[in-house]
DNA sequence: CAATCTGTAATGCTTAATATTACAGTACGT
DNA sequence: ACGTACTGTAATATTAAGCATTACAGATTG
């Protein structure tokens, strides 16, 4: 699984429970084990879709734009990771029977795999994310 | 998706069109457009599961060992892939409660999201994948 | 205008995935 | 009995992906 989704996961969880001030990247990424560019990125991204907002210079940072009880884990999981179930099939023989169609049955597949995995996620929102994050401290 | 995963849907399903005698490894490899020790590595996992016999030797080679009903993907899932789901979580920091917490509730909840996954990827059998295959020639 | 941030591109590094080589072991045909 | 055609597996090389690092421009504050 692709760690942009975990990322993305681990910064709202953290600006979920800093409601009222601006956290830097450097803060996040102290707190997640990665660098700060790195955790950029993924806000970035997060901020593309409205998850967060953000302020440059001195006094600025990130901090969540939307209730804790609309961002669901799916939604992360589109934005950074949609596709990531799908199978990189190699290109295989066209003249073999299996070769030439598994590819898209395999992609069908997967694909129904993503959306089924999707309904699981929904049920998963950041609030309720930081409320197991708090459970044991 | 691990793509050991696929290359062993792969061959079993071509095993399965051929139900009467023995593939080679290199029959198959030359199907999935990958190299014959790849696959015989796959096929080597399948066999200690019992899915397919194997027989060295000239006129040897690999054959499905049991009825195409009984395997389903979620069987294949679980000996080429399982875990494949779980974030790689790096050291996070434990002084912050998010980062000290935050692996915990992540792997259970992939847990949980692979688990459902089987639910779905047990309604295709290998049986049912030939039939696609088979739809469109 | 100096200090502190975000934003992003470019580069380098490290690890995982895959291919390739090599060779031992087994079975078959002649 | 011996050459040929296979599996089985380890060791090595190559390629691709993931991630860290560097660098620097732009924004904001005091």
């Amino acid at each position: 699984m692709n760690s942009d989704f975990t990322l993305a996961i681990h910064s709202l969880t953290f600006l979920a429970l800093q409601p009222d001030r601006m956290s830097t990247s450097d803060a996040i990424s102290e707190s997640a084990g990665v660098h700060p560019v790195r955790i950029r990125k993924v806000l970035s991204l997060l901020k593309k879709h409205g998850f967060i907002k953000s302020k440059e210079g001195t006094g600025g940072g990130f901090i969540f734009a939307m209730d804790l009880n609309e961002v669901n884990l799916w939604d992360i999981y589109k934005i950074t990771s949609e596709g990531a179930l799908q199978p990189k099939c190699p290109e295989s023989n066209e003249k073999c029977i299996v070769g030439a169609n598994m590819q898209r049955v395999l992609c069908s597949i997967f694909f129904g795999a993503e959306e089924h995995m999707g309904e699981y996620l929904k049920d998963y929102t950041i609030k309720e994310v930081v409320e197991l994050v708090n459970k044991r401290q």
